[in-house]
DNA sequence: AAAATTATTCAAAACGCTTCGGATATTTCA
DNA sequence: TGAAATATCCGAAGCGTTTTGAATAATTTT
């Protein structure tokens, strides 16, 4: 069912029928509850190329997602990330387009789906703290919103994004403040800006409480369970261990507990942990006493508000670059208690 | 830059660049390598929703996730297989149109997609027992490929799956042969194919063996950390605990590793282990000695299988259905043992 | 009651591509 | 050498919408 075959057996013209449906003022009122009538009873709905094709907007966001060809490794943020994302797309009409491509064919990427029309924005991911992305986003004049933020930029661009730096500060201080000394970071890869910036924030407190960090204690990676895992087996070994562990992400804090459990330390008490906790859904880290100590942030909700923000600067262009910082919450778990002896 | 400009600056016909471009032969290969280099300097790519229109064909495959309202859980294996799927897409020149959307919505989404002409074919995730979907989507005319099995049906469609039937038929042969008797079965939601049929082969194993099931050993829930260790911590503490648990997902797995090591038992000693293992690229299970036996299948390997199936069955309409079987390795790792006492 | 508004409808152009049916130039064949 | 075949190109129609510019009908104003 198309619009001429609706309108021929509505008797109207292509041009009211189209009118009534997009809700113009200039039809009247009865022809447009018949016609819509008409539409739902015939299940019509517009050929969305067609539509793409007279409106000039392709009614659909890109999310292109990097993934290391080295590594192959999908961050599961992304999935959920893009389930809050979706779901604002599906309420406004647009659809959502993926791709998951290697890191270095990005850019080509882009320069692809804008000059064939496929979207009408993208949402970027995994943002790094010198990021080429931006400056081509803003060479092809495509909307974006980023997830994150890059560091060493000075362009004006739309973001949302946690605090990074503020939380790591805000958990080292903790364990500072139960008394550790040798604070391990567990970090994700540093190149990424979220990485980075939580460095940061680990490095200012323990600059403030005049300790002197131990790159022995500091490591940076892709975090999966297996590198939790290790680098804590690792670090435990050592003639110091650390007393305290900060991990970037709650899989390879499952890693690190299980290193833990299997040198015969106990969480919490020989060995405190916190991690950073996106609240994915498989990974509730909840009950009255969660079990882990965290910094967390719905990913969700960034997820949710994200695409909000790509969807206002699409429809205003004019708009001014927005920014939005997402709360994070410091949750006491299980994991962490005063430095012993 | 669209295909009148590129023609005009050429001094040639539309149709002659687009025929060009598309490799028709009645072309001459100096004209063609002239219009190919113009449109690779100006670069020119089809305006994708024109096109669309014109040839008919979306160009977009679409992948649509089921959420139950209730949970909310977005499993991670949807990003692993998507991962893989995606590469198939590229090469091939096709898009993915990615949907998230509450189960109960399902049906409408799906007649909506098809309505708007936005996909050529789509890909069914999560397949129940009885799947109400396939007579949906065999109604509507729309190629699908289910990436599991419906285990109530006489309907032909094209699959992809593993066997998981006799992948935990054998685990549990397995855990048999190491004189377990009271073997626990963690498992999804029973609802779903997949969790169903590893049901039936977990129970096959154990008639054969002439052992009746035990319901209190048999749990079903989406397959989160959370819950394997609660449902663990739960049997530890029955009067007669297993000595061995099967488990459906490497996630839950984690659950009840944690859960065996705070009940201050030695996984692989006093109580054994297999999971099934997608083989996420967050949680490689791997090394000398993996940490986990388990019955793995790659995802990700589905994934480009699956969207190769169904690219082919959108090029060739009159193909009859396919139905491909994915290995599944039984590995040995640490925490399997003989049955203590 | 005629003129001026306003409300309602329509025909046709446009979006950017593919493709059908010719047209022209070139080659081949008898 | 003339006819037939082939190689190469082009104009225009068509895909299913939206939207411009006009036309007609109904209402209001003077």
């Amino acid at each position: 069912m198309n619009l001429k075959e609706l309108s021929e057996h509505l008797g109207l013209s292509q041009t009211t029928v189209s009118r009534a449906l997009n809700d113009y003022p200039e039809v009247s009122e009865s022809t447009r509850q018949r016609v819509k009538q008409a539409a739902a009873k015939g299940n019509y709905r517009p050929n969305m190329r067609a539509m793409s094709l007279a409106t000039g907007k392709a009614m659909t966001i890109g999310h292109v997602i990097p993934v290391e060809s080295s590594s192959d490794v999908v961050n599961p943020i992304f999935a959920e990330f893009v389930a809050g994302a979706s779901r604002t797309y599906s309420q406004r009409g647009y659809e959502l387009m993926l791709t998951i491509a290697e890191a270095k064919n990005e850019e080509s990427i882009y320069r692809g789906i804008v000059a064939k029309r496929a979207v009408d924005g993208v949402m970027l991911h995994s943002p790094k703290r010198d990021d080429p992305r931006l400056a081509l986003l803003d060479e092809i004049g495509l909307p974006f919103v980023v997830h994150g933020r890059v560091c060493d930029s000075n362009q004006q661009y739309n973001w949302i994004d946690m605090d990074n730096q503020a939380a790591f500060q805000q958990a080292t201080q903790l364990l500072l403040d139960l008394g550790h000394h040798r604070i391990a970071l567990i970090n994700g890869q540093e190149t990424l800006s979220f990485a980075w910036l939580r460095r940061l924030g680990y490095l200012e407190a323990l600059h403030a409480s005049n300790i002197t960090e131990d790159p022995e204690l500091m490591t940076s990676a892709d975090l999966t369970e297996t590198y939790g895992y290790q680098t804590t087996q690792k670090m435990l070994s050592r003639k110091s261990p650390p007393t305290a562990i900060l991990v970037s992400s709650y899989i390879a804090a499952l890693g690190v507990r299980r290193a833990i459990g299997q040198a015969g330390y106990r969480i919490g008490k020989d060995i405190s942990v916190i991690t950073h906790d996106d609240e994915l859904s498989y990974f509730d880290n909840g009950g009255a006493v969660p079990q882990f100590t965290s910094t967390r942030s719905s990913v969700r909700e960034a997820g949710i508000r994200a695409a909000e923000m790509l969807l206002q600067q699409i429809d205003k262009p004019s708009l001014a670059a927005q920014t939005q910082m997402v709360e994070t919450k410091l949750t006491l778990g299980s994991s962490t208690g005063p430095c012993p002896g």
